[in-house]
Parts: structure tokens; sequence; C-alpha cells
DNA sequence: GATGAATGAGCTTTCATTCAT
DNA sequence: CATGAATGAAAGCTCATTCAT
């Protein structure tokens, strides 16, 4: 029956994503996700048809809805700030939580799962494209307030520690008005703690 | 056979530093690792009482002399600078630079292990450990610059970012200049970022 | 194949009761417990959890039956001899009979896996425990004859070797009606061997 | 040197004898005897061929003993009672302990090792052995009491049991009186059970 | 649609023994 | 005389997956 069928889906998929989200995906042990989630092993295999075909099902929404967002389809649109602005911080603030309003309703724990616990799977590389989004991001506005900043290194070490810290509060923070906030101070942090370097 | 003795040690250490820093503590491979230092499963247990043991021989020195440095035996004196320098970023460059010298000269690679690789082993909360140190520093100096800055959850964010990054170096660039160099940028970026974010 | 699935766990547990009989626990081997069973190891952690469980399966009725026993729910009355048929040993033999009766046809074989073949499970102290209430029994007994009988080390020799020659027959002899006749012969024999140290 | 070595050969003897008593030959660790015995793996095999040998070193007497003992070489003469005093047990407790004397002396631990601790060994048919001969004993007697005695099982139930009690004697007694006042308790015992049974 | 039996490879660890030095 | 490196088999246990029912 459809319905029965649906309640054993969401059951797996929600006992799989606990798991994966603890221990990763090759340490996930799929006994333990089928028998949390009230069915058993070979039941399972009618649903998914393998440990990583149940990893895709959790993730492909949200790796596809990322990789739309990337090549511009919804791109969020850069907040203009007069450069008379730039300094209030306030009002900065203000801007970048704004435009994050969208873009935070929109995220889910499993972009988690697409980043710290897909190793094993075909979507192992996605974090490290991101890195490298953020790292071609950081290093645009160095060049920016600085073409002859040295340390290019850098641009990848701080695109690195951005995704930490932002999955970061996606793991400690559900509610979005505070994942809203914190992602905010944490841009803040990032336009600021770049233009220091760049001095 | 005996005279083998410390080259085969050396080969067992090498290839473990490096199955573990890839896969972890857990998942890695005691076969695969001896079978990369040319030996087998029942001559690794001549060497090593066990796989933690293994472990615990690559990072125990990394690890006291952390706590030594830490519990203030070898402080890094907090460098003073006037209040009219604060804002003479490549005077602080120099001074950060100049007090991380000693520092970074001992920091080995397998930090890393200690930081990234240990869950399993008894030295899994050193991470932890660490982060509540940092938090606790970024606090203070959240406290310093403004009392009344609301967001404390960026603490820990911070605190564990910083971490990321620190470990992010010490990953990818092997020669103490860079590394001093990198550590010296990481330093100012979060010192400007934290006065960014409590203005 | 699951239909086979009770054939197995039997299969499994005959070739078990074997191997610990055999072997003692420790000592007994899964993969050949398995083996002989006609199945696999792997298979084998689909009816039991563990090698100690198998254990427990086997003798946990065995066990639990005995403790009822010794709790007294089910004590077997002492057999009232008057006095002037002590000697009359024909007697007394009939009588013992008769009150074993019921108690012999409780015993399985897996008293000895209990007694003898349990060093290394949660029962390894059943053998000590029944040693002592059959040492505090001998005693009982060698006061009543003589309470001066100097030779108090005898108590737990003589229980150590009675329940000795107790699992002995259950081990030589599967018909009931020769455990029953034999167990009467030994408590004869412990009877007036008693009776004889402490004249 | 000589005297080095028969040291090394001792020490070994001594942590053997212990690690064998303990455990069963099967069981003994030879890494963990040599170890006590304050010598290494490698320096054992220059004293004893084989894990085996060793046990072999340490009851090989014993055993010789022993069997030169119930060929009848040393006879251990039959105690002649008066018909007239087979009911007076304080005189047939000092004349068994008369006899005694000279065997008592001679029993060493080792003879443990060969009844309890020899599976896996040359001598592990040494138990069975003996048990024959108590059993051949034990019938003779009770042929002499009662030919018409129906219950011929006891006589190797009987055999088992008093050896158990022997070498129980032997583990928890150590001084030379108190083994020969408790083997005596229990030839005692024994001689009026049988009587008992054949009545 | 659901069950769980079955498989085989993997894991870390212990063992007695051999032998080059 | 002594060392301990090396081997290979065995131990109990977990795993993802297959498939008969």
């Amino acid at each position: 029956m459809q319905i029965k069928k649906e309640e054993v889906r969401e059951a797996i998929l929600t006992t799989a994503e606990k798991e994966f989200l603890e221990k990763g995906f090759n340490n996930a042990s799929l006994r333990k996700i089928v028998k949390n989630a009230g069915t058993t092993i070979g039941n399972f295999y009618n649903y998914y048809e393998s440990k990583e075909a149940l990893f895709v099902a959790l993730v492909e929404k949200e790796y596809n809805g990322f990789i739309h967002l990337i090549n511009g389809h919804h791109a969020i649109k850069k907040p203009e700030i007069n450069e008379a602005d730039k300094n209030d911080i306030g009002l900065i603030r203000t801007i970048i939580n704004h435009y994050l309003e969208d873009f935070v309703k929109v995220l889910s724990d499993r972009f988690i799962l697409l980043i710290e616990c897909s190793e094993g799977t075909p979507y192992e590389d996605t974090k490290q494209l991101i890195i490298r989004l953020l790292e071609e991001h950081f290093i645009e506005h160095i060049q920016e307030h600085n073409a002859n900043y040295s340390n290019k290194e850098m641009g990848e070490i701080l695109a690195k520690q951005f995704l930490e810290g932002f999955t970061d509060i996606l793991r400690k923070y559900k509610k979005t008005e505070i994942r809203q906030k914190l992602i905010t101070e944490l841009i803040v942090f990032y336009s600021f703690g770049v233009m220091a370097l760049t001095q």
C-alpha cells in the first residue's frame, strides 16, 4: 500500500539522517538505522538499493538546489552599499541580515550531511567544491581591497574556516532566527577580517 | 633481523601517521599500516602492544608539550602594544610574527593527529579542551571591547573555526616560515574580526 | 531459508553443548561450533549476539531452576527416619531413592555445563556457590554426630568431591533410573562415610 | 656458564609450574612464563625445545616415580588389621597415618600438574590411568565385602572422586603433616563408605 | 510488502615457534 | 648464551548485501 510504504520510507530517512549526522556515511550502521526505523534489513532493500542510495535520497535535493544556486539561477543579489556606509557596521549588519532571510529559510540539516558526513559517497567532493567557490569569493574580495596582498594561501584557509563555522551554526542552532543572526555575525566577522588583512 | 628493529619501528610510525591522518584512528586499518610498512600483523605486536599504543606513541610528546604550554610553564608573553599603535596593522603583524617564532618551531604534524584524528583514543577530548580554552580567550576579548555584545554563541563558533584554520595550515604547509606567516595572518584576521563584531 | 531458522538454532545449540562440554567455554571455538552446525560465523550472529549469549541460552533455565530449588520453593523435605532404622541401609536406600525421584527427573546434562564448563561466563561462580552449600551441609552433619571432630577442612573437600561425583554420574549415565540409583548410592556412601569420620 | 644456565632453567621451571597450575597446559602462555622468569622467548628455546618439553621437564620424574610405584617396586605394604580391630576407627586411623608417612613426603605439587593440568601434553592420559587403578582397587574392596553388590559403576565414580579429593588436598594444603592427616581422613571416609555401600 | 537467514570479507589481538644476529 | 624480529594461523565479532520465502 502506498501510504504504508511512505511511512516506512520516512522512518528510514529520519533515523538514517540522525545516524549519518552522528557517525558519517562510512561509520553509520545500516543495521542500526533500520532497527531504529522499526523495520528490517531485508525490507530496507525494498526501498533503497544500497546504503549509498539511502544517502543520496537524503541529500540530492539539497545538492541540486545548491548547484542551481551557484549556477546563478537564483543568485543572491549582492547588496549594494554606499562607499560612505562601509564603516557603519550596524547598517551593514541590517543589510546582510535582510539578504540572508530567504537563504536561511531554505537551509536544512541535510546540508551538514552533504558537507561533513559524505565521505565514501558520490558527494564526497561537495565540500571541496564549496571551499573552492568560497575561496574564489574571498580572493576576489582581497583583490578588490588590495591587489598586492601576498598571502594568497589565506583564501583557501578562510574558505574552509568559514564553511566550518557555517555548518557549526547549523549543527548547534536549529531556529531560523538564531541561524540568521549568527550567520550575519559570521559574515560581518569575515568582511572586516579580510579588510584588516589587506590593509 | 633485529638490526632492522628501529627501521621497522620507524616504518610503522610513518605509515601509521599517514593512515591515521587520512582515516582517523577508528577507521585506520592496522593491516594496511603494517602492510605499507612492509611487515606483518603478528610482527606489529612485537613493537606496539595495541593499535591505541601506536597512536599514543605518535602523539604523546606533542600532547605533553602542549599541556605544559597551557599550564603556563612556557607561557607566550602577551605582546604589549601601545594604544596608539593599535591600528597600525603592519606593526601588529611584526609583533605577532616575532612572538610566534618559538611556538611555530615546536609544532609538528602530529598536532593534527591529536586534534582531528583522535576519536576512539585516550586523547579524543583534546580538541574540545582546546576549543574551550580558545573560547574563553575570545570571550575575554569580546568583553574587553564591548561588554554588551549579545551574541555570546560566537565565542565557541570562532574558537572552533580558528582551530580548524590552524590545523588546516599545518596540514597544507610544512615549512616553518610559511606556517609562521599564515598563523600571523590568521591572528590578525581574528583580532580585527572580533573588533568589528563588537563595535 | 528462514524456515530453517529453528533447525539451525537447534543445530547450533547441539554442537555448542558438545563443544562446551568438551573444551569449556573459553576454549570452545565458535568457528568449530558453527562449522559443525553447518553454518557460518556471520550467520551465527543472526541467532545469538555473542559466544556468551549462546552459553547463557544453554544454561539459564537450568540455573534458574536450581536457584529456585535452593531458595526452598520446592525444597526436598528431609526424610524422617526412626532412630531404630538408622542402621538399616536397605531401608535408607529405599527412602533416599524415593525422595530423589522428582529431583533427578529435572536434571539435564546442562547442569554439567553450569558446573564444569562455565569459566569465563557469568555463571562461573555457580560451582563455588554449590560447593559452599554442600560444605555447610556436611559441616552440619559432622557437628550433629560429633561436635568435637577436628578436621574441619574435610567439609570443603567432601563437598567438592561430592559435586564431582554427582556431575560425573550425569556425564556418564543418561538414563533417569540409573542416575537415580547411582546418586542414591552416592548419598549412602557419604552418609556413612561422614558417620565413620566422626566416630 | 653452567651456573648461570641453571639459574635461568630453574627460574623458568618455577614460573612455568605456577602458570601451568593456574591455567593448565593449553591455556598457559609461554610469553608470560618467560617474562615472569626474567628471560625472553628466544632464550627459552635454548633451554627447552618446546612448550611441551617444558611441561615434560616439570613432571617426568613425578610420573616415572609414580609408575615405578604402581609397578610394585616400592609397593606400599598393605597394613594388616586383625578382624577384631576392624571397627576400631581410632586404631585404623593410626595405622593408615603411619603407612602414609613415607608416601606423603614424596608428594610434590607437580602431581597436580600431572593430573589436572596436563591436557594437551603426552601425559594427558595419566589421570585416566590412575582412575582405572583406583577403580580396580575399589572394585576389589567391594567384591571382598559383598560379591553381589550390583552397582559396579560406583567403582569408577568413587575412583574419580577420590582422586579429586586427593589433589584438592594437595592444592590447598602445603604442609606435610596436614596433608598426611587429611589423606588419612579421606581413606577412612572411603573405607567406611565402601563398607556401607556393600552391606 | 516484509522477513531475516546466509555469506564472506573485514576488524584487532594472541599465540607458539623459528632464526638471524 | 641471549635477543627479539618475523611469521601465520586462530580467536570473537561486525559489516553491507543477497535472496528464498
